[in-house]
Formats: structure tokens, sequence, C-alpha cells
DNA sequence: GTTGAGCGTT
């Protein structure tokens, strides 16, 4: 009666999900039932497991109906021995419905019943602990597949060929985002170059299909001018420079451009 | 058969 992820999420409307970290990688949904269980009504518990091996990934998912009860599991449960590992419980926040308000609408009451020290202390033993356990995997090094924390975008495709160490992207948790204003602050040219649209638009008129590809973009000067005779007319007739000669006088000036002359020039 | 930071399936 309690095989829970088997056929999806059942019921995914007003509930509380809660996640479970440090679990044994043999621990199951049935093994959890139990624990949580005794703290509210648990609609819902989800193991994800790795889709090559179908092992566990180490932590759970578990559903609860009611906040407040899956609030008064995670004071209970967290730092429980399960299986010989201390788990870690705690409201889910990155789950397909995001219940960060309500989790913070019911965090807040507990603070009020209780001396709001018990949260405190476990929000930054979390913390301290990631940063532990961090450099312990940096140093033990074994773990040969945390690509698939990498979920954006191939995440069952090549774990195996692209192991280059700077794909591990450090931004999870940037404590400080504004830090150290490089000297060479300046905007790089390139931010605010054109995405190099393609090449047939170069000059509005330039309809002509007959092999003679007029008005290359070296043959136009830094200000917009056609370089001689043959005149692309950079300009319509309200005197507006077109958005394409605009992209070519980019691309030309951007070695020497600041950001100001580029205002400069499409204005 | 191992492992141990993290946020999710039909």
């Amino acid at each position: 009666m309690s095989h829970f992820g088997r056929s999806g999420p059942p019921d995914i409307s007003d509930t509380y999900s809660l996640l479970v970290l440090n679990i044994t990688f043999r621990t199951t949904a049935d093994d959890l039932f139990p624990l949580f269980d005794k703290y509210g009504k648990v609609v819902d518990i989800f193991i994800p497991r790795d889709r090559r091996t179908g092992e566990s990934r180490g932590f759970a998912f578990v559903r609860y109906k009611y906040g407040d009860e899956a609030s008064k599991a995670v004071d209970r449960l967290d730092g429980r021995m399960v299986d010989g590992r201390e788990i870690t419980v705690q409201f889910a926040k990155y789950g397909p419905h995001a219940e960060r308000m309500h989790r913070d609408d019911y965090r807040d009451r507990d603070y009020r019943r209780r001396s709001r020290s018990r949260s405190y202390d476990r929000y930054e033993r979390d913390r301290y602990r990631g940063r532990d356990r961090d450099y312990r995997r940096r140093s033990r090094s074994r773990s040969a597949s945390p690509d698939y924390k990498s979920r954006r975008k191939g995440r069952y495709d090549d774990e195996r060929h692209s192991r280059s160490p700077s794909r591990r992207s450090p931004a999870r948790h940037s404590p400080s985002p504004r830090r150290s204003p490089s000297p060479k602050k300046s905007i790089s040219p390139q931010r605010i170059a054109s995405p190099r649209k393609s090449p047939r638009v170069e000059s509005p008129d330039n309809h002509s299909r007959d092999g003679r590809r007029s008005a290359s973009p070296h043959s136009v000067s830094p200000h917009g001018r056609p370089d001689s005779s043959r005149s692309p007319s950079p300009r319509n007739s309200n005197g507006d420079v077109s958005v394409a000669h605009l992209e070519l006088c980019s691309e030309i000036e951007l070695p020497n451009l600041s950001p100001t002359n580029i205002v400069f020039y499409l204005f």
C-alpha cells in the first residue's frame, strides 16, 4: 500500500515536500514511511535514482499533506540516525512547485512557537557541513559521476567523456555577489556587439542577385558612409541609419569603441 | 560490490 513513486507524483497540489539528505543508498521509501508518517500524513515519498544504474542517489523527498506536520517532521527527524547515517531533513526548495512561500510561512510560525534557536543552528550547521563536504569531495576525488548535477542539459549523455574539471560550476552558492572589482572593468565590447546576423542583411536595398556582392563589410567607412560610388544608402528617407548598417559599423569599430561611443553612434 | 554532495519521477 505504500508503493510510492511508482506512478509519478500522485497529488502534488497543496503538499509540502521535505528533502531528506544523507540517507543510505539502500534506504527505500518503505523504510522512510513509518518514520515520517508518525508526524503527519505522508502522501508521497520519492527517492530519485540514477537512470543508468537505478541506484538511489542518496536523498529522498517526503511529501506531506499539511505544512505544519511537515515542519514538525523537520524538527523531529533532522539529525536522526537512519540506517546508521544521520539524515538531514529540510524543506525542499527547488522542487516542481517550489513551496518556498508556504515553507517560510510555517517556519515563521515555528519561530514564534519555540525559541527560534533550533532552526538557526540547523541552518548554520548545514552551511558549515556543506563547505566541509566540498573540500572532502575535492580531496577524495572519487565518485566519478558528480556530473549528473549539471542537469540543465545533457544529463544522461556524455558523463564518461567530458571530464574537464573546469566544467564544475562553483556558482551554486555565491556568498558575495559583488566582489573584486577588477581594474579593467570596462565592459567588453563584444557584449554589446551585434550578434552577427545573417550576412544577407547587409543592405536593405541589396536585392540584386546578379552575383555581384556589393557593399562588403570592409568597404564601409567607420562613420557609416559607403566607401565610394556604390552607395548602399545606409540612411532611409527619414535620415535614420538602418539597423543592418549599424551592425556593420559596430563590427568594425568594436575594438576601439567604448560603450559611450556606441551610444553616440546609435543616436 | 563500492560511493556521500545535493533538490524530484509518470
